[in-house]
DNA sequence: GCAATTTCGCTCATTATCGCTCATTTTTAG
DNA sequence: CTAAAAATGAGCGATAATGAGCGAAATTGC
């Protein structure tokens, strides 16, 4: 039995059923568990099922991407939503905060809606979605064009110097895309370095939330330089670099376990 | 029997029934009450269902409430549903135009992601929701407190003339709440009456979508006067003393059949 | 209330699966 | 025909999943 049978049998049955077990093709194909586990190995490659622990099924209906912050998926996620938990500890009712974009943030903003007299501004449209319906807490959009990411949709807009004149936030909660003890917090878009640059002088504490994908990384525009007087909140397993660079010049850092 | 297999077993009955007990999942997969038990902690921690003693539950049926701009539930959603194909059809490629906030505008903004180099500006989130996806057209969110309403989030901004200041439509896209021949278009919101105003001498081409319901109603904030020089977009529905003013002023009306 | 029962969260031993390497067989190319 | 390349099968330690047992907490019945 060549490779093509077998992987026309195995994506029949997926077709039919919705997934197999490896042992169920061993027993069909007569072949050896170390092939048919290649067999799999091959298939999801070619991004035609997904594998996991004894089988193999077809990837899940397409989810609905947003509106869903709390929902998790992978172990970053895991990570992601320890970090927003400990974020959302932070706050307290009748404080004014602003959160930006992205995956870390909309779960952040899913955790609030029961804050009392809580006022969020934000450039992220997935995070209004979390909020809008919760009585206790308003909410303030920044404008700007629609950028869409993997996780989130956000607005930017090159000078909001004017919108956000006179506001001051208790808190700031923001993410990037990556951390590097050169180059410092780098995103993807520049144009969202004007908003960091602002948005730092417009708070006492501005927290970084940063899951362990993000270190050694590093991304096209700098909005920070890597010794930027901020509030970390990450996991163990932060890199031990990192971890003794933020001691030695007293940069607060929450260490959660994972 | 995998995990997968008993997750799809379990979610389906949870979305044929709305709940299932821990026993009753062991009787189907054969798996021990351990296993059921770690099951449900995973799909508990994927945001897919409650747990609760004893079993686990669908949460509150997540309400679909927005993206749903194409969703039609009654006679007055088929209504929208006429006048929004009809406003799309006046949108051509390359153009720039505002949309505003209400069902209509969403069913609009739903029916436009496939016009070329379309330029789209709004104070409607769930206009956005409808059109981030769409490579071939540009969106512009305007920023504000966010406001909710039946089957809209939208944004309000009471001095948005810096932001719009130096743009010009191509077309413009709004509803209002009620119509009088006295009182004129009127709107809940008095926040909207300055961006009616600006809009209003930002295009020469004004389109106000008119359902039945909106006819010999008013509303709290008059933004236009009841001669305004726009195109309405309406049923044959319409009341005939309407159609008689209209045609008395020259205003052009296009009625669709129902 | 209070006791009996069920369910929970947890740990631990057992089993199945994983990823990997290496030897063997089959296929391909010259 | 032979050597290289590919596919297969088997063995190994590591990892993940499972099932059973136990005390604590919640639920039920009286």
């Amino acid at each position: 039995m060549t490779y093509w049978e077998r992987e026309k049998l195995i994506l029949d049955i997926l077709k039919e059923q919705g997934s197999v077990s490896m042992t169920r093709v061993c027993e069909l194909t007569g072949a050896s568990v170390a092939t048919v586990r290649r067999d799999f190995g091959e298939i999801q490659k070619k991004g035609l099922a997904t594998r996991s622990h004894g089988g193999l099924h077809l990837p899940e209906k397409p989810k609905k991407r947003y509106m869903s912050g709390t929902e998790i998926v992978d172990e970053i996620d895991r990570e992601k939503q320890l970090i927003a938990m400990e974020a959302a500890a932070q706050v307290k009712p009748g404080e004014s905060i602003f959160i930006g974009a992205g995956k870390t943030c909309n779960m952040l903003a899913a955790l609030l809606g029961n804050v009392e007299r809580l006022h969020v501004v934000t450039t992220s449209v997935t995070a209004v979605l979390e909020l809008a319906e919760c009585p206790n807490v308003s909410v303030t959009l920044l404008g700007g064009d629609i950028h869409i990411g993997k996780h989130y949709i956000e607005t930017l807009d090159t000078d909001l110097s004017q919108t956000l004149r006179g506001y001051f936030f208790d808190k700031v909660f923001l993410t990037c895309e990556g951390v590097d003890l050169e180059r410092g917090y780098t995103v993807q878009d520049k144009n969202r370095t004007g908003l960091y640059t602002l948005l730092s002088r417009m708070t006492r504490r501005l927290y970084m939330l940063l899951d362990s994908a993000k270190f050694d990384r590093s991304a096209f525009a700098t909005v920070y330089s890597p010794d930027k007087l901020c509030r970390i909140i990450s996991t163990k397993a932060m890199p031990q670099k990192f971890a003794e660079f933020y001691a030695r010049r007293g940069i607060s850092c929450t260490l959660l376990d994972k």
